[in-house]
DNA sequence: AGCACGCCGACT
DNA sequence: GTCGGCGTGCTC
C-alpha cells in the first residue's frame, strides 16, 4: 500500500458478475471517501468510472497477486449518492442477480461516463434552469366526487395504492392533484411519475409544464428516457440529484434516478408490460417502485383501467376468509367525465362471413358510413408489413429466414423481405427462389395490406366535404424518422385522415377526439397462445384500443351516434370478449385468477428462467441440464420449495444462428426461489467454464418473467 | 463489459 | 508480405 494513501475505499465498476472480478474493487485513496462518491478509478489499462460503495460490503482481502491501485479522482461537485439510491441498486442486483457495478453504473447518465473533468466542471457551471417557489397560486381545477375520494384516501393512507379507474376517468388529474401537495406542503419534496412508453413522455410533460412550471418555475419538471439525447439526460439526472428538479417524468429507467427528496412515486398503465427491461438487469420498474416507496418512505401509486393481475390481487379488498386483504389500496374511479359513454362493444362472427375475407361486410359498412358522416375509424392489426410470409404454390417454399426459426416478412413498399427478429433483408423474389415458378402467394395480412385493402374498398366513398376518404398508417415502420409519429398523429389530428390503421402502436395513450369506432379485425391469436398471461394483455390491448373512441362527450352528443369497438372473431362467445362487451374487468380479473390459483401460477407463484443461447441446441439444453444435475447434488438452499422444470427449447428457438433453450423455476415462495437463485448464481458460472459446454454462448437469467 | 494478446485466411 | 477474424484471459 502506498504511504501516500492510507485509506482503502471499495468502489463498484461496470464489470458483469460473471467476467471473474468481484462485485467491488479495492483502491487506495488518501482520505476517507464517502459512500456515493463518484470517482475515477484504473481498471486494466483504461480509467472507468465508479461509485464508492460502504464499506461494510467489501470482503477488505485483495486476491492473490492482485495490486491496490490508488483512485484515478473524484467527480468534483456531485454530491454522493444517497443511501436509499444505493440500497436501490444493490437490491436490484441481488434480486435480478446481476453484478452490482453493472446495475450502478447502468442506472447513471452515460455521459457521467465519458465526460472530462474538465467538461463536467464546464458542464455543472452551466446554470440550469431554475426552479423557485414563486408562490403563484395554481389554479385547482374541480375534482368530480370519484378523484377527491381518491385523493382523500391517498392523503390519509401510507399506501401503496391502485387506482382503478376506467379510461377518461381523470386518472392524471388525480396525479397532478397529489403531486402539486405533496410539493406545496415540503419545500424540498420530489416526485417520479413514470410512464410505459417514449412516445407518452411528450404529451405528460406538456401537461406537468403547464400546470406546475408557474408555481416552481421552468426547472421543476424535467424528464428522463432513452430518446433523450445524452446531454439532455445528465442535464435532467443532475437537477433530479441536486433537488433542483422537483418532478422527474420518464419511462422504467428513471426508477433509478437519484432523487433524494423522493415523496410519491407514479406508475401509469402500472399493467403495461414495457415496464419490465428486457435485457441486461431484466428489472421491473414497476415492482422497483413499490420496493424503493417503502425503502424511502415515499407514496407509491399505480394506476390503470386494466391493473396487471399481480397488482390487482395485491389490492384485494379484506373478507371473513382474508382478513389480511392485499398489501395495496384500492382506489375505484368507474366513471368516465367529460367523455361520452363507453364503446359499443360489436362481435363479427367470421365464420358467419365469406372465407378469407379481411374486412366482414358490416364492419366495412360501419366505416363506410362514418366517413361519409366525417367521423373517424381505427383499424388495428398487431402485425407489421404487408404480410407475415410467401409462399411458392407449385413446390411449397416459405420465405424462411437463413438465420432464424421464423418467416421473413412481407414488405410490399419497399420490396423486400424483411426477418423481425435479426433483420436480415432481401429483395423480394419474382421468381421461387427453390423451383422457379412465379406463383408466389403471400399469405396472411399485415397492416400495409390492410391499409392497402381498405382505400380499395373506399375508393368510392366520399368525406362530407366532398374529397375521397383518406387511409393512413402507423407502425413502427411508418414512424422510424424522428418526428414521424408527432407529424402522423398531428394529421389524423386535424381531420386529414378518415381511417387509420395501426398496430397496437395507436392503442396507446392519444387522445384522439373524433374517433367514433375501433375495430380489431384478427384479434383471436393471443387466445390459444403456450402464453399463460396472453388473455390478460389481449383483455388490456381491446379496452384500451376501446378507450380510444369517444373522448370527447360534446362531439359525441353533436354527432348523436354511440361510439364503437368491433371485434371480428372466430369465437365470439369467448370469455375475453364477453368481458370485453360488458366492460367487464373485474369479472375477467375474478375468473384469470382463480384460473391462476388452481394451476398454481403467478400471482399465486414465483418464477424465474434462465435462458442459454449456444451453436446447438443441445449444448443449450446440455448447460441447463448440467447446472440442474448440478443444482441437486449441491442440495442447495431453497431447492425443497423450488421446482426445476426441464429444458426447452424457446418458442422461436434460433435468433441470428443462435439456438435458445430456457428452463422454469417455479416456487409458491419468493424468499426460497431467491434463496435458490443466489446459490445457483455460481454453479451456474463454474458450469459455464466447463470444456463440456463450449457450444455455450452466454446464458442469463430473468425473474418474474413476463413471458414463459 | 472492454481491451489486449495471439494465432490462421484473403488482400495490397 | 500485412489487415483482420474472434477465441482466451485479465482487470483492485
Amino acid at each position: 500500500m502506498s504511504a501516500s494513501s492510507p485509506f482503502i475505499a471499495p468502489v463498484a465498476l461496470h464489470t458483469p458478475s460473471h467476467s471473474g472480478v468481484g462485485d467491488l474493487l479495492s483502491y487506495a485513496c488518501d482520505r476517507p471517501l464517502p459512500p456515493g462518491t463518484l470517482v475515477r478509478v484504473p481498471l486494466g489499462n483504461r480509467e472507468v468510472l465508479g461509485v464508492v460503495w460502504d464499506s461494510d460490503a467489501a470482503t477488505g482481502e485483495l486476491p492473490d497477486g492482485a495490486t491496490l491501485r490508488a483512485i484515478g479522482g473524484v467527480l468534483e461537485g456531485v454530491a454522493p449518492l444517497d443511501l436509499p439510491w444505493r440500497r436501490l441498486v444493490a437490491f436490484t442486483a441481488r434480486y435480478y442477480q446481476r453484478a452490482l457495478g453493472e446495475v450502478a453504473l447502468a442506472a447513471l447518465p452515460p455521459q457521467l461516463r465519458d465526460l472530462k473533468p474538465e467538461q463536467l466542471a464546464r458542464r455543472l457551471r452551466r446554470p440550469a434552469l431554475t426552479a423557485d417557489d414563486s408562490g403563484n397560486a395554481i389554479e385547482n381545477i374541480a375534482l368530480t366526487a370519484e378523484q377527491e375520494s381518491a385523493r382523500a384516501q391517498i392523503v390519509s393512507n401510507p399506501g401503496p395504492f391502485l387506482l382503478f379507474g376506467s379510461t377518461g376517468s381523470g386518472k392524471t388529474e388525480v396525479y397532478l392533484r397529489c403531486v402539486q401537495e405533496m410539493l406545496e406542503a415540503d419545500p424540498t419534496a420530489q416526485a417520479l411519475v413514470m410512464v410505459p412508453e417514449i412516445n407518452l413522455t411528450p404529451q405528460l410533460e406538456e401537461r406537468f409544464v403547464s400546470r406546475f412550471a408557474p408555481r416552481f418555475g421552468a426547472g421543476a419538471v424535467v424528464s428522463l428516457h432513452s430518446g433523450m439525447t445524452n446531454p439532455q439526460r445528465l442535464k435532467s439526472w443532475l437537477a433530479a440529484h441536486s433537488g433542483t428538479a422537483r418532478i422527474v417524468l420518464g419511462t422504467r429507467m428513471a426508477v433509478f434516478a437519484s432523487l433524494p427528496g423522493l415523496k410519491l412515486i407514479v406508475v401509469d398503465e402500472e399493467h403495461d408490460p414495457s415496464y419490465k427491461q428486457q435485457e441486461g438487469a431484466r428489472y421491473s420498474a414497476r415492482d422497483l417502485a413499490i420496493w424503493r416507496g417503502r425503502e424511502q418512505g415515499a407514496k407509491v401509486l399505480l394506476g390503470s383501467a386494466t391493473p396487471s393481475l399481480e397488482s390487482w390481487h395485491a389490492s384485494r379488498p379484506p373478507t371473513p376468509e382474508d382478513p389480511e386483504g392485499g398489501r395495496y389500496l384500492r382506489l375505484h374511479m368507474p366513471s368516465r367525465i367529460g367523455a361520452g359513454a363507453l364503446a359499443r362493444v360489436r362481435r363479427v362472427d367470421m365464420n358467419q362471413q365469406p372465407r378469407r375475407a379481411v374486412f366482414s361486410a358490416p364492419l366495412l359498412q360501419a366505416i363506410t358510413e362514418r366517413v361519409a358522416r366525417g367521423e373517424q375509424s381505427m383499424v388495428l392489426l398487431n402485425r407489421r408489413g404487408y404480410a407475415p410470409v410467401l409462399h411458392c404454390v407449385d413446390c411449397g417454399w416459405k420465405s424462411d429466414c437463413p438465420h432464424c426459426s421464423a418467416h421473413q416478412v412481407f414488405h410490399k413498399t419497399d420490396r423486400t423481405l424483411r426477418c423481425h427478429h435479426c433483420g436480415f433483408t432481401v429483395r423480394v423474389p419474382h421468381h421461387c427462389p427453390t423451383c422457379g415458378s412465379p406463383d408466389i402467394h403471400a399469405m396472411g395480412r399485415g397492416t400495409e395490406q390492410l391499409e392497402e385493402q381498405l382505400a380499395a374498398l373506399l375508393r368510392n366513398v366520399q368525406r362530407p366535404d366532398g374529397n375521397a376518404a383518406r387511409v393512413a398508417r402507423i407502425d413502427a415502420d411508418t414512424t422510424k424518422a424522428k418526428g414521424a409519429l408527432e407529424a402522423q398523429l398531428a394529421q389524423v389530428h386535424a381531420g386529414e385522415v378518415d381511417v387509420l390503421v395501426g398496430t397496437q402502436m395507436i392503442a396507446k395513450g392519444h387522445d384522439f377526439r373524433r374517433i367514433t369506432l375501433v375495430a380489431a379485425v384478427q384479434p383471436d391469436g393471443a387466445l390459444f397462445s403456450s402464453d399463460f398471461r396472453a388473455p390478460e394483455r389481449l383483455f388490456a390491448l381491446l379496452m384500451q384500443a376501446a378507450g380510444r373512441a369517444g373522448r370527447d362527450a360534446a362531439y359525441m352528443a353533436a354527432q348523436g351516434t354511440p361510439c364503437e369497438m368491433w371485434v371480428q372473431t372466430f369465437h365470439p362467445q369467448h370469455a375475453v370478449y364477453e368481458a370485453l362487451r360488458r366492460h367487464d374487468y373485474e369479472a375477467f380479473a375474478a375468473q384469470q385468477l382463480k384460473e391462476r390459483e388452481e394451476a398454481a401460477m403467478p400471482p399465486f407463484a414465483y418464477q424465474a428462467l434462465v435462458r442459454a443461447d449456444a451453436r446447438t441446441q443441445e449444448a443449450a439444453q446440455g448447460f441447463l441440464q448440467a447446472a440442474t444435475a448440478a443444482a441437486h447434488a449441491a442440495a442447495l438452499p431453497g431447492l425443497e420449495a423450488v421446482t426445476l422444470f426441464p429444458p426447452v427449447p424457446l418458442t422461436i428457438q434460433r435468433v441470428a444462428n443462435v439456438e435458445r433453450a430456457q428452463m422454469l423455476m417455479e416456487s409458491p415462495s419468493r424468499a426460497a426461489l431467491q434463496r435458490f437463485l443466489a446459490a445457483w448464481q455460481p454453479i451456474l458460472q463454474t458450469t459455464r467454464h466447463n470444456r463440456e459446454h463450449k457450444g455455450l454462448i452466454r446464458w442469463l437469467v430473468d425473474v418474474d418473467p413476463l413471458t414463459i
